[in-house]
DNA sequence: CTGAAAGCGCTAACAG
DNA sequence: CTGTTAGCGCTTTCAG
């Protein structure tokens, strides 16, 4: 009943059409007669015929799929990212080949140049920064590439982020409408464009307001390295209020405050995230933080991609998605701040 | 400097050898002579020629992907289960292809198939069940195919997950040997084998113990139903112990129980999960859990999936990994426990 | 060991 | 609209 792998051929033959009859009455932009599709479609029906995608591709040139580079799927920012990602591209007919990125920043080209040997359609770098030899190899190739959650200084490089300075910005602002004026900031990886940026945007509002940031530590975005940032900031001359460069970093802070410092949240310390992952919300952490428009941000990173796959000559796009802060209980609310 | 697309026989041309030749120094099992391989190496270098996957599958007949079916990567388990899966892939030559089977289960079906018509060489599905008909078909395609973190009544189907009935019997023993007789259940969805299982060990190990369920409540793996499901088993009469079955849920449940009903965990109520995901260990939640050995149920999976791949002609294999209780402070210690 | 030749399964002109 | 004819880029016999 289920056949090995059918061929178009074995359906024409059925069908007794010309094989490239079949071909068409798959193929999305040709034409045929009611008839043959009607006869193509029921012997395909019977054998279980479905084309084969890959050799589609080769004589095409379109494979269907997109490769994605991913890093860190511990950061709960990435999986939501990831699923909404592949969820929209599926509907738009593609695929995703996921390749992690893992360690090294090194093994990022290579991980790239075997992206290419599948001959994707088009390349998804999420949060992850590639030599610009590579970008001018893809670019070169014909191979529509965007950054998400990352700019590049490679102005020819398409990128789909959050409003990071602003984010940071509202950040600040909010602290300091609390009244805090020992502001502390703990950072996270000095290569990510969006750590400069929301620290850029974050001191960029303190210093208007006359004030300096009262400490600053580095957590690289790693758990452990944001507790050790934590503990140092908080040896001597402790802040009133810290600004953590993202949610996932935040909540080991705030674990870090309350369990080993027996500080309370936000009594003792305001605490502010960015991000705005699901557990954020949870009531234990009830996190106050920037939000990420994932789905926004996802919407367009698609629509760049796929409208330069289809008209290849577009120029690289650069889109700043505007985040609200959204307001929690990890941080002391300023008297009758406009919601 | 970087062509376009380079092909096997531009680099032919410019070694001065057959076309073939090329092949032969870039195809793992040929054989070259050291000059050919020396000359067909720079003139690729050159060049900056890598050979086609495509056309190599088309022909070889293996295409170097697998496909992975995934449903919700909201639950933490899963994008940790992905990232090693797709890393202990890729140092095996192979490339992950996702296939997201968000919502519905009619619907995996139809994912599967679009897998198929990839030419993956295997397939992972994560947590989901497919009907028999496409294991069939599946299996008539010659396509290899592993349960992951989930069983199917067909014999025919390999599957890795952890001891789920062992399991669900530790989190019982456990409590049990905590003094505590008021015992619920709050399960997840009914139709995974993951939960039956943890379910049917944790039953049977009170009632050996003499001891009936005291309440149960469903909580179907998602959050909000968990939460609804816990105000319901808290009405009234409530238990002194809940094994919830799974962390994702567990968190929920904790949340519930301290900041909606007021409650003490571990003085009031005793928790316990299951999976031992990474916020599990966070000292907000100190999660007493049963942990699910994810790095061995991957390696498992690979191997299975990969030596099939490699010899077809093997038969399905089941293997359920033995996982510890990991104790924390979220459920009663008894007295003089041995670690 | 090496080149020539025959496809893998499909799409895309090309005549009819 | 339809069948015929070329390939897509590569691996793999098959002679040499």
């Amino acid at each position: 009943m289920v056949a090995q792998k059918v061929t178009s051929a074995e359906v024409a033959r059925l069908a007794g059409v010309s094989q490239s009859a079949v071909s068409r009455v798959f193929t999305p932009g040709a034409s045929a007669s009611a008839k043959t599709i009607e006869k193509v479609r029921k012997a395909a029906e019977q054998l279980g015929y479905r084309p084969n995608v890959l050799a589609r591709a080769m004589v095409s040139g379109k494979s269907g799929i997109i490769g994605l580079v991913v890093a860190y799927l511990n950061n709960q920012f990435y999986p939501e990212a990831l699923e909404k990602l592949s969820n929209a591209l599926q509907e738009r007919g593609y695929h995703v080949l996921v390749f992690m990125a893992s360690q090294s920043a090194g093994n990022i080209d290579k991980v790239v140049e075997e992206i290419l040997d599948f001959q994707v359609d088009g390349i998804i770098a999420a949060s992850v920064a590639l030599s610009s030899d590579l970008s001018d190899r893809c670019r070169a190739a014909g191979i529509p590439m965007v950054l998400f959650n990352r700019v590049q200084d490679d102005a020819a490089m398409s990128a789909v982020t959050s409003d990071n300075v602003a984010g940071g910005r509202k950040a600040a602002e909010f602290l300091l409408a609390g009244g805090h004026r020992k502001i502390g900031y703990i950072a996270g990886w000095e290569g990510a464009s969006t750590q400069r940026d929301r620290e850029t945007g974050f001191t960029e509002a303190l210093r208007a307001a006359g004030v300096e940031l009262h400490a600053r530590e580095n957590g690289n975005f790693v758990i452990e390295q944001a507790k050790d940032a934590t503990r140092r900031m908080f040896a001597n001359d402790p802040p009133e209020a810290v600004f953590v460069a993202n949610d996932h970093m935040a909540m080991a802070v705030m674990d870090t405050l309350r369990f080993e410092l027996g500080l309370n949240v936000p009594d003792d310390v305001s605490v502010v995230g960015y991000d705005d992952v699901a557990v954020a919300a949870w009531p234990t952490y009830d996190l106050t933080t920037v939000r990420q428009p994932a789905n926004r941000m996802v919407a367009e990173t698609v629509d760049i991609l796929l409208s330069k796959i289809e008209n290849s000559d577009l120029g690289p796009r650069r889109v700043e998605i505007d985040g609200p802060l959204v307001i929690r209980g990890s941080a002391r609310i300023p008297e009758g701040w406009k919601t």
